[in-house]
DNA sequence: AGAGGTACCTGGCAGC
DNA sequence: TGCTGCCAGGTACCTC
Protein backbone atom coordinates (compact mmCIF):
# COMPACT_ATOMS: atom_id res chain seq x y z
CA UNK A 1 0.00 0.00 0.00
CA UNK A 2 2.05 2.55 1.20
CA UNK A 3 4.15 4.63 -1.10
CA UNK A 4 6.35 7.61 -0.28
CA UNK A 5 3.18 10.22 0.54
CA UNK A 6 1.70 7.43 2.73
CA UNK A 7 5.13 6.60 4.31
CA UNK A 8 5.30 10.31 4.66
CA UNK A 9 1.78 10.66 6.13
CA UNK A 10 2.60 8.42 8.74
CA UNK A 11 5.91 9.88 9.55
CA UNK A 12 3.95 13.11 10.35
CA UNK A 13 1.18 11.42 12.13
CA UNK A 14 3.43 9.31 14.36
CA UNK A 15 6.78 11.90 15.22
CA UNK A 16 5.09 14.34 17.55
CA UNK A 17 3.73 11.01 19.30
CA UNK A 18 7.10 9.26 19.21
CA UNK A 19 9.37 11.73 20.30
CA UNK A 20 10.98 12.10 23.87
CA UNK A 21 8.97 8.62 24.07
CA UNK A 22 10.81 6.10 26.30
CA UNK A 23 10.73 2.65 25.45
CA UNK A 24 9.60 0.13 28.37
CA UNK A 25 9.54 -3.21 26.16
CA UNK A 26 9.16 -4.32 22.39
CA UNK A 27 6.07 -6.78 21.90
CA UNK A 28 6.45 -9.17 19.16
CA UNK A 29 3.80 -11.57 17.97
CA UNK A 30 5.08 -12.50 15.13
CA UNK A 31 8.68 -12.33 13.98
CA UNK A 32 8.04 -13.36 10.14
CA UNK A 33 7.65 -10.22 8.43
CA UNK A 34 10.05 -10.00 5.10
CA UNK A 35 12.91 -10.45 7.36
CA UNK A 36 12.67 -11.87 10.74
CA UNK A 37 12.78 -9.20 13.09
CA UNK A 38 15.18 -7.76 14.48
CA UNK A 39 16.42 -9.65 18.00
CA UNK A 40 18.63 -7.00 19.01
CA UNK A 41 16.04 -4.28 18.59
CA UNK A 42 14.07 -6.52 20.84
CA UNK A 43 16.90 -6.51 23.25
CA UNK A 44 18.39 -2.81 22.78
CA UNK A 45 15.43 -0.86 22.12
CA UNK A 46 13.61 -0.95 25.43
CA UNK A 47 15.34 2.13 27.85
CA UNK A 48 15.76 4.43 24.75
CA UNK A 49 14.23 7.11 24.46
CA UNK A 50 13.32 8.14 20.30
CA UNK A 51 15.05 11.46 19.20
CA UNK A 52 13.45 12.23 15.86
CA UNK A 53 11.61 10.45 13.53
CA UNK A 54 12.94 10.60 9.70
CA UNK A 55 12.06 8.51 6.55
CA UNK A 56 14.53 7.76 3.42
CA UNK A 57 11.98 6.63 0.43
CA UNK A 58 9.82 4.45 1.90
CA UNK A 59 11.89 3.48 5.04
CA UNK A 60 10.60 5.06 8.72
CA UNK A 61 14.06 6.10 10.64
CA UNK A 62 13.35 6.05 14.53
CA UNK A 63 16.49 7.56 15.91
CA UNK A 64 17.74 6.71 19.58
CA UNK A 65 20.53 7.57 21.48
CA UNK A 66 22.36 3.64 20.87
CA UNK A 67 20.87 2.87 17.57
CA UNK A 68 18.20 3.41 14.85
CA UNK A 69 14.72 1.44 14.39
CA UNK A 70 14.33 0.90 10.13
CA UNK A 71 10.91 0.28 9.92
CA UNK A 72 9.21 -0.22 6.38
CA UNK A 73 5.45 -0.77 5.44
CA UNK A 74 5.96 -3.41 2.76
CA UNK A 75 2.67 -3.60 0.31
CA UNK A 76 0.07 -3.53 3.61
CA UNK A 77 1.90 -1.92 6.87
CA UNK A 78 0.29 0.67 8.76
CA UNK A 79 1.47 2.22 12.18
CA UNK A 80 -1.01 3.99 15.10
CA UNK A 81 -0.18 4.72 18.44
CA UNK A 82 -2.83 3.27 21.14
CA UNK A 83 -3.12 2.64 24.52
CA UNK A 84 -0.79 -0.60 25.54
CA UNK A 85 -3.33 -2.52 27.04
CA UNK A 86 -5.68 -2.26 23.49
CA UNK A 87 -6.56 -5.60 22.55
CA UNK A 88 -4.47 -6.40 19.71
CA UNK A 89 -6.41 -7.32 16.23
CA UNK A 90 -5.44 -9.88 13.69
CA UNK A 91 -1.97 -8.84 12.15
CA UNK A 92 -1.13 -6.13 14.48
CA UNK A 93 2.24 -8.07 15.21
CA UNK A 94 4.35 -5.66 16.56
CA UNK A 95 4.15 -3.09 19.79
CA UNK A 96 6.86 -0.98 20.78
CA UNK A 97 5.46 0.23 24.17
CA UNK A 98 6.45 3.41 25.88
CA UNK A 99 7.16 4.37 29.18
CA UNK A 100 4.14 6.15 29.61
CA UNK A 101 1.48 2.95 28.58
CA UNK A 102 0.83 3.82 25.35
CA UNK A 103 2.84 2.22 22.41
CA UNK A 104 3.25 1.86 18.40
CA UNK A 105 1.75 -0.77 16.76
CA UNK A 106 1.96 -2.12 13.37
CA UNK A 107 -0.43 -3.38 11.44
CA UNK A 108 1.12 -5.82 8.37
CA UNK A 109 -1.49 -8.59 7.02
CA UNK A 110 0.75 -9.49 4.29
CA UNK A 111 3.94 -9.56 5.94
CA UNK A 112 6.35 -7.56 3.18
CA UNK A 113 7.14 -4.82 5.91
CA UNK A 114 10.40 -5.04 7.88
CA UNK A 115 11.37 -4.13 11.83
CA UNK A 116 15.29 -4.02 11.65
CA UNK A 117 17.94 -1.96 13.65
CA UNK A 118 21.16 -0.47 13.44
CA UNK A 119 23.81 1.12 15.69
CA UNK A 120 25.22 2.92 13.10
CA UNK A 121 24.53 6.07 10.58
CA UNK A 122 21.24 4.57 9.02
CA UNK A 123 21.98 5.83 5.81
CA UNK A 124 24.90 3.11 5.77
CA UNK A 125 22.73 0.71 5.83
CA UNK A 126 22.80 -2.02 3.29
CA UNK A 127 19.03 -1.42 2.35
CA UNK A 128 19.27 2.06 2.42
CA UNK A 129 23.02 2.79 0.68
CA UNK A 130 21.98 2.16 -2.78
CA UNK A 131 18.69 4.31 -2.91
CA UNK A 132 18.89 6.75 -5.47
CA UNK A 133 17.59 10.58 -4.64
CA UNK A 134 14.38 11.38 -2.69
CA UNK A 135 12.16 12.65 -5.33
CA UNK A 136 11.41 15.97 -3.29
CA UNK A 137 14.73 16.97 -2.65
CA UNK A 138 17.00 19.05 -4.85
CA UNK A 139 19.33 15.95 -6.08
CA UNK A 140 16.66 15.01 -8.07
CA UNK A 141 16.28 17.22 -10.75
CA UNK A 142 16.08 17.41 -14.82
CA UNK A 143 20.01 17.25 -15.39
CA UNK A 144 20.03 13.82 -13.12
CA UNK A 145 17.52 12.15 -14.53
CA UNK A 146 18.24 12.72 -18.33
CA UNK A 147 21.79 11.52 -17.73
CA UNK A 148 20.44 8.16 -16.05
CA UNK A 149 18.05 7.82 -18.49
CA UNK A 150 20.09 7.67 -21.53
CA UNK A 151 20.62 3.97 -23.36
CA UNK A 152 18.20 2.41 -20.66
CA UNK A 153 15.39 0.38 -22.70
CA UNK A 154 12.79 -0.15 -19.75
CA UNK A 155 9.66 1.56 -19.57
CA UNK A 156 9.39 5.17 -18.24
CA UNK A 157 7.04 3.58 -15.81
CA UNK A 158 9.23 0.46 -14.46
CA UNK A 159 12.18 3.20 -14.43
CA UNK A 160 10.28 5.57 -12.13
CA UNK A 161 9.67 2.78 -9.62
CA UNK A 162 13.35 2.05 -9.55
CA UNK A 163 14.60 3.16 -6.06
CA UNK A 164 18.34 2.84 -7.18
CA UNK A 165 16.88 5.83 -9.89
CA UNK A 166 14.59 7.92 -7.40
CA UNK A 167 13.75 6.67 -3.86
CA UNK A 168 9.76 6.06 -3.22
CA UNK A 169 7.85 5.86 -6.24
CA UNK A 170 5.57 3.27 -6.60
CA UNK A 171 2.74 2.16 -9.38
CA UNK A 172 0.68 4.88 -8.29
CA UNK A 173 2.47 7.56 -8.08
CA UNK A 174 4.62 6.39 -11.37
CA UNK A 175 1.83 5.93 -13.13
CA UNK A 176 0.44 9.43 -11.98
CA UNK A 177 3.61 11.23 -12.34
CA UNK A 178 3.97 10.01 -16.22
CA UNK A 179 0.03 11.19 -16.98
CA UNK A 180 0.97 15.01 -15.49
CA UNK A 181 4.23 14.54 -17.64
CA UNK A 182 2.21 13.99 -20.91
CA UNK A 183 3.67 10.64 -21.44
CA UNK A 184 2.64 6.94 -22.02
CA UNK A 185 3.68 4.82 -19.03
CA UNK A 186 5.26 2.66 -21.67
CA UNK A 187 7.71 4.70 -23.25
CA UNK A 188 11.43 3.86 -23.26
CA UNK A 189 13.03 6.12 -21.47
CA UNK A 190 16.03 6.02 -23.59
CA UNK A 191 14.11 7.42 -26.20
CA UNK A 192 12.77 10.85 -23.68
CA UNK A 193 14.24 14.38 -24.97
CA UNK A 194 15.44 16.65 -22.36
CA UNK A 195 12.48 18.69 -22.22
CA UNK A 196 10.40 15.54 -21.52
CA UNK A 197 13.10 15.02 -18.48
CA UNK A 198 12.07 17.66 -17.07
CA UNK A 199 8.45 17.44 -17.59
CA UNK A 200 9.14 14.09 -15.88
CA UNK A 201 10.88 15.11 -13.05
CA UNK A 202 8.39 18.12 -12.38
CA UNK A 203 5.53 15.95 -12.94
CA UNK A 204 7.06 13.52 -10.07
CA UNK A 205 7.11 16.03 -7.72
CA UNK A 206 3.96 17.91 -8.39
CA UNK A 207 2.09 14.41 -7.88
CA UNK A 208 4.16 13.77 -4.14
CA UNK A 209 3.32 16.63 -3.49
CA UNK A 210 -0.56 16.83 -3.98
CA UNK A 211 -1.03 12.80 -2.11
CA UNK A 212 0.97 14.17 0.66
CA UNK A 213 -1.03 17.21 1.10
CA UNK A 214 -4.16 14.64 0.87
CA UNK A 215 -3.10 12.73 3.24
CA UNK A 216 -2.21 9.73 0.97
CA UNK A 217 -4.03 7.14 -1.18
CA UNK A 218 -6.18 4.67 0.51
CA UNK A 219 -6.86 1.85 -2.21
CA UNK A 220 -8.41 -0.58 0.27
CA UNK A 221 -6.84 -0.49 3.57
CA UNK A 222 -4.38 2.18 4.12
CA UNK A 223 -4.90 4.32 7.47
CA UNK A 224 -2.75 6.78 8.97
CA UNK A 225 -1.67 7.09 12.62
CA UNK A 226 -4.87 8.08 13.69
CA UNK A 227 -6.68 5.27 11.85
CA UNK A 228 -8.18 7.93 8.81
CA UNK A 229 -7.90 7.01 5.21
CA UNK A 230 -6.17 9.51 3.06
CA UNK A 231 -8.35 11.07 0.54
CA UNK A 232 -5.64 11.54 -2.99
CA UNK A 233 -7.43 8.46 -4.41
CA UNK A 234 -10.28 10.98 -5.26
CA UNK A 235 -7.40 12.86 -7.25
CA UNK A 236 -6.01 9.70 -9.37
CA UNK A 237 -5.93 10.66 -12.77
CA UNK A 238 -5.28 7.17 -14.41
CA UNK A 239 -4.21 4.77 -11.53
CA UNK A 240 -7.08 1.86 -11.73
CA UNK A 241 -9.51 4.03 -13.57
CA UNK A 242 -9.46 1.45 -16.45
CA UNK A 243 -12.36 2.10 -19.03
CA UNK A 244 -13.59 5.20 -17.14
CA UNK A 245 -13.38 8.49 -18.80
CA UNK A 246 -10.05 11.02 -18.89
CA UNK A 247 -10.51 13.78 -16.17
CA UNK A 248 -9.01 16.07 -18.50
CA UNK A 249 -10.79 15.32 -21.94
CA UNK A 250 -13.09 12.36 -21.20
CA UNK A 251 -11.61 9.27 -23.21
CA UNK A 252 -11.75 6.12 -21.31
CA UNK A 253 -8.12 5.13 -19.74
CA UNK A 254 -6.76 2.30 -21.05
CA UNK A 255 -4.57 -0.47 -18.99
CA UNK A 256 -1.23 -1.89 -20.48
CA UNK A 257 0.21 -5.12 -18.65
CA UNK A 258 3.65 -3.86 -18.12
CA UNK A 259 6.00 -6.61 -16.67
CA UNK A 260 3.86 -7.84 -13.87
CA UNK A 261 1.76 -4.62 -12.78
CA UNK A 262 -0.72 -2.67 -14.48
CA UNK A 263 -0.26 0.37 -16.15
CA UNK A 264 -2.33 3.01 -16.91
CA UNK A 265 -2.74 6.02 -19.55
CA UNK A 266 -5.21 8.37 -21.31
CA UNK A 267 -4.50 7.59 -24.86
CA UNK A 268 -4.94 11.31 -25.91
CA UNK A 269 -3.33 13.18 -23.15
CA UNK A 270 -0.33 10.58 -23.00
CA UNK A 271 1.98 10.55 -25.74
C1' DA B 1 25.33 -3.30 -16.81
C1' DG B 2 20.83 -3.88 -17.70
C1' DA B 3 16.50 -6.38 -18.32
C1' DG B 4 13.33 -9.55 -16.85
C1' DG B 5 11.47 -12.91 -13.87
C1' DT B 6 10.71 -15.00 -9.11
C1' DA B 7 9.94 -15.01 -4.45
C1' DC B 8 7.95 -13.60 -0.09
C1' DC B 9 2.38 -13.32 2.11
C1' DT B 10 -2.65 -12.48 2.92
C1' DG B 11 -7.05 -10.80 1.52
C1' DG B 12 -10.49 -9.22 -1.67
C1' DC B 13 -12.86 -9.92 -5.62
C1' DA B 14 -14.70 -11.80 -10.12
C1' DG B 15 -16.25 -15.71 -12.23
C1' DC B 16 -18.00 -20.13 -12.23
C1' DT C 1 -22.77 -20.30 -0.84
C1' DG C 2 -18.34 -21.83 -1.87
C1' DC C 3 -14.53 -22.83 -4.58
C1' DT C 4 -10.60 -21.22 -7.74
C1' DG C 5 -7.73 -18.13 -9.79
C1' DC C 6 -6.14 -13.68 -10.22
C1' DC C 7 -4.68 -9.34 -8.56
C1' DA C 8 -2.65 -5.93 -5.25
C1' DG C 9 0.41 -0.26 -2.84
C1' DG C 10 7.34 -3.35 -2.52
C1' DT C 11 11.76 -4.84 -3.48
C1' DA C 12 15.83 -8.11 -2.93
C1' DC C 13 17.73 -11.44 -5.47
C1' DC C 14 18.44 -14.50 -9.26
C1' DT C 15 19.52 -15.56 -14.16
C1' DC C 16 20.43 -14.42 -18.81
Amino acid sequence: MPELPEVETTRCGIAALLTGQKVARVVVREWRLRWRVSRALVRELPGQTFRRVARRAKYLLLATDAGTVILHLGMSGSLRVVPADTAPAAHDHIDIVFADGRCLRLRDPRRFGALLWTRTEPQLHKLLRALGPEPLGTDFDADYFYARTRRRKVALRDFLMNARIVAGVGNIYANEAAFLAGLRPQRRVGRLTRAECERVVTAVRETLQQAIAAGGTTLRDFQNANGLPGYFQLQLYVYGRAREPCRRCGTPIKAVRLGQRAGFFCPRCQS
